[in-house]
DNA sequence: ATCCAGTGTAATTGTTGCAGTTACATTGAT
DNA sequence: ATCAATGTAACTGCAACAATTACACTGGAT
């Protein structure tokens, strides 16, 4: 485990919303979202609050169909746009306690591993880049073997 | 802070002794490399363990000569095997609780990210490959800033 | 055969970050 | 005014990492 669940639970929730959403124009509730993801609202809402701040998602206060929707369309959503709006950390720690200025390597190597660490994390984002959520979105429905015909069925039933 | 701290005191670790070892064959001990990363003898000897494992490394026990040595050149050792040696979790964590099987996307979600996440893993991985410990051992004397007459003089001080 | 400088490893502790939960104030269509 | 939703703070539980202590084991040097 290194880059955080959350990351995986922000694709997921992009990737229901795009779903549940459909072409239609409508706002669904972080409640809905936790049923799918089988967590709390309260995480979610969370997360959905970083989408937002990454102009990926907007919002809905109050009133009866107050929620959420895709700020753009899933094919113009990459996994790279989510990885930024959801990750704070750099992919590579250094050293927790400072090495020993007194020694070439102890002074050296920090310097000299956060470029050599910085192109590695540049690798690994072009090939985010290179996935987006409807990409996801056809391969889950795949993945789940499920007919596109009970899926429809089974979407509007949920709708409440 | 996504990948433990433990690769950068592998790092460290295979760094110093190419350097503190030039040439020569001989052994080195925890104690000296804890020195120069400013940690404790028993974590340093417990990454020495996994590098062991994974052949980059071999040790000598007791005796007065007792320590460590690389098991190949410096230029022969790549950023991926020390990552391959020393990390043991994949890249991306997936949910913590698995997710709403009655969902198309809860469903089908895992298989399909597993396989996109490991795209990503493989493409980091090529990015480390291209690297040695002996490119890093380079650039940290250089980004150190000292005289590599200065350095000579003081290995052979701290050589006890 | 003994010494002792080193490794190997288990047990424990402090700290940190994530996820999960509860609680409550706030928002704004209807 | 209602009330279905969000926003957020506070707290808890838990897991992983790093750091420390302690002690058994190894094997070259004498």
């Amino acid at each position: 485990m290194a880059i955080v669940s959350r990351y995986t639970v922000a694709l997921h929730i992009l990737t229901w919303i795009a779903l549940a959403t459909g072409g239609k124009d409508e706002f669904v509730s972080s409640d809905r979202i936790a049923n799918s993801v089988n967590t709390s609202p309260v995480f979610i809402r969370r997360i959905l609050g970083k989408l937002n701040k990454g102009r990926l998602v907007k919002v809905q206060h109050g009133g009866t169909g107050a929620g959420w929707k895709l700020a753009r369309q899933p094919k113009d959503i990459t996994f790279l746009d989510v990885y930024e709006a959801v990750v704070d950390t750099p992919l590579f720690e250094l050293h927790h306690s400072t090495p020993n200025d007194n020694c070439a390597i102890g002074k050296g190597i920090q310097p000299a591993l956060s470029a050599f660490y910085s192109d590695t994390e540049k690798a690994m984002k072009q090939q985010l880049a290179k996935t987006t959520i409807a990409d996801l979105l056809q391969e889950s429905v795949t993945q789940s073997g499920w007919e596109l015909q009970d899926l429809m069925t089974r979407l509007a039933g949920n709708k409440k």
